[in-house]
DNA sequence: TAATAATGTGACACCGGTGTCATAGAGTGG
DNA sequence: CCACTCTATGACACCGGTGTCACATTATTA
């Protein structure tokens, strides 16, 4: 099996290489006849342009990083599966690179993936994409990159965010709607801004039932099934113990099942638990969590297609959009019981 | 921030382009003197080679596939994790392809995969590192591979095997010590050969006892949960109601642990749950689950490494090696009530 | 119909490294 | 001391594409 370059292909064509370029970036100034010809001859030799030689030339790689730090498998394959989808199509390839915020110093660890891989854009997840730090670093090198789900952090970037704050508050209204009047709920990570928007669509729905905040229903969490147990256990042996459990994921709506079930509580019907994002283990566990879905493939397919964009037309506008959740309600919560 | 080329970096030292290269790849037959020189410019310039133009020179693209179809997001990034670990170590980046054993046609696929990423090796994790066809056409392009967890096809290459069979033998024996003689057992997808060799664990175990295997007492999953569910619920309302079930994988098991709720059977007094994995969600779900638990990582960072090896030194042996998975036990399995 | 513009094509340098080979100078042995 | 080997180094082509520019040919306009 012979190696095909644009050489061979020129060759057997009868032409320049650089007219075989022209044909194979589809620029104008071809005869149809050459045209023609020089297709011919891709066709015949089987000819795949080498992306290597292309990504020198250019000073391209035509890689796409994708930086997370999350302890949901579910949720970084989801993420993944969306960036892979947009990488595809545009023929650009992905780089994944897991990487702990507050491991080795982040600002290194990106300078290296950025120097050593030679990426030419990158995909900033949470918690990530609200890092004043990373961020301005990413600028500073002109680097483009877009943000996935970014709250806090005010950055004119490509930013496609999602209306976690409004979802919080839905599902707390849902829990209202079943007369549900003490609901704890379970704080996730500190170091993700969508623990702070969760907590303010909570606090929202109760205030605006003229419900008081009552802090020994607040459980600070980390997203972790770990974290969701302990904080199940120190709600659910409190004095006054809630009807209805919120926790601002659905590893930890399980953790605060397993409590329950330990404790010989059933669910729903002596207590209502909610979770957040839709993870497989929602519908995974018995009874299935009311939850939020979230369209996190769409989401990030939607930014790398920006980001790539934007690679390709530097000077162009950042678009920032918004994806809505969608409430699904399963088994676990139910009418408050007298 | 100019860019620092290896002409630069020449310039700076006052020597040739290529001195500077034989430094970057500690090649013999440079001065000390010489090489400190080029060396110190590294850093005052903070020079990072190039990897596109030197993969452009060695006709290399320091990149390593890694093909998977596998409906278990936590194996998935278990096998991304210990790849991308092995992967960083020696410099090479990973590029990740999901890709559907029964979707398009798959050599077309990997073909479209190789040519277009001229990716240097290719990781094969199940239901690939089984696939005959795929494997024969690796060696037809000369594409270096290595096999996770194949089962059934003998092939002469790099692979990394797990003993599902021993592991399903001992899960097995572990009911059977507890007392168990009804034990059911749920079968994972045809198209994975582990399915058929933690099924071949299963059988050996009851053979030893003495036990001869019911039919109706086998049920034919395909990994995901809702097979699980399906299952369970055949198994579970037959007349001859088991004691145990062993399930081939984790998701299945829940599945299980679902249904029996449903029936409000008692789990594990009434009967027991045994998975395979030691997925994430054995220990999310209450009663955590009896399982296996498998060195994912372990097994396919040593691949990766073994890969890397090969594609260096195309004419070295193939190395087998099998990596053993640990019994863990949880809260799902109990000793049988009289 | 001649001047001019638009189109089609190729020669050549270049992207940033590496391989090959020539060569100068140091080291070795008879 | 000369012939010879060994070591350190650089010149130069090359990997497989793309950008720039010159140039020949064809189409348009005055």
């Amino acid at each position: 099996m012979e190696k095909v370059t644009i050489n061979s292909v020129a060759k057997h064509a009868g032409v320049s290489k650089k007219t075989v370029s022209r044909v194979l970036n589809n620029e104008p100034n071809v005869s149809d006849a050459t045209r023609e010809k020089v297709q011919q001859a891709f066709k015949e030799l089987n000819y795949r342009p080498n992306p290597i030689a292309r990504g020198l030339a250019h000073n391209r790689s035509f890689i796409i990083g994708c930086l997370y730090d999350n302890p949901s498998k579910s949720y970084i394959t989801r993420v993944q599966s969306g960036a892979l989808e947009a990488c595809q199509e545009r023929n650009y390839n992905l780089l994944i690179h897991p990487c702990e915020l507050r491991g080795e110093p982040l600002i290194d660890n990106i300078e290296t993936l950025i120097s050593t891989s030679r990426l030419d854009g990158i995909v900033l997840t949470p918690p990530f994409s609200d890092n004043r730090e990373l961020v301005d670093h990413l600028k500073l090198r002109n680097i483009p990159y877009a943000r996935v789900a970014p709250v806090t952090l005010d950055d004119q970037s490509i930013s496609i965010k999602s209306n976690d704050t409004q979802a919080a508050y839905d599902i707390t209204k849902l829990l209202l709607k079943l007369g549900h009047k003490e609901i704890a709920f379970i704080k996730g990570h500190p170091d993700h801004s969508a623990t702070e928007a969760r907590f303010a669509g909570y606090v929202d729905a109760l205030n605006e039932e003229g419900i008081t905040l009552k802090s020994e229903l607040v459980a600070e969490g980390n997203f972790s099934y770990h974290s969701g147990e302990d904080s199940a256990r120190q709600i659910l042996e409190s004095a006054a113990r809630p009807s209805a459990v919120f926790a601002s994921n659905d590893y930890m709506a399980a953790a605060v099942l397993k409590v329950a079930s330990q404790m010989s509580l059933k669910v729903p019907d002596e207590l209502s638990i909610a979770g957040f994002d839709n993870a497989p283990i929602a519908r995974h566990i018995w009874p299935g969590l009311t939850t939020i879905a979230q369209p996190v493939e769409d989401m990030t397919f939607r930014a790398v297609n920006l980001l790539i964009d934007k690679i390709n037309a530097p000077e162009s506008e950042d678009i920032e959009e918004v994806f809505a959740g969608k409430l699904i309600e399963r088994e676990s919560t139910a009418p408050v019981q007298k």
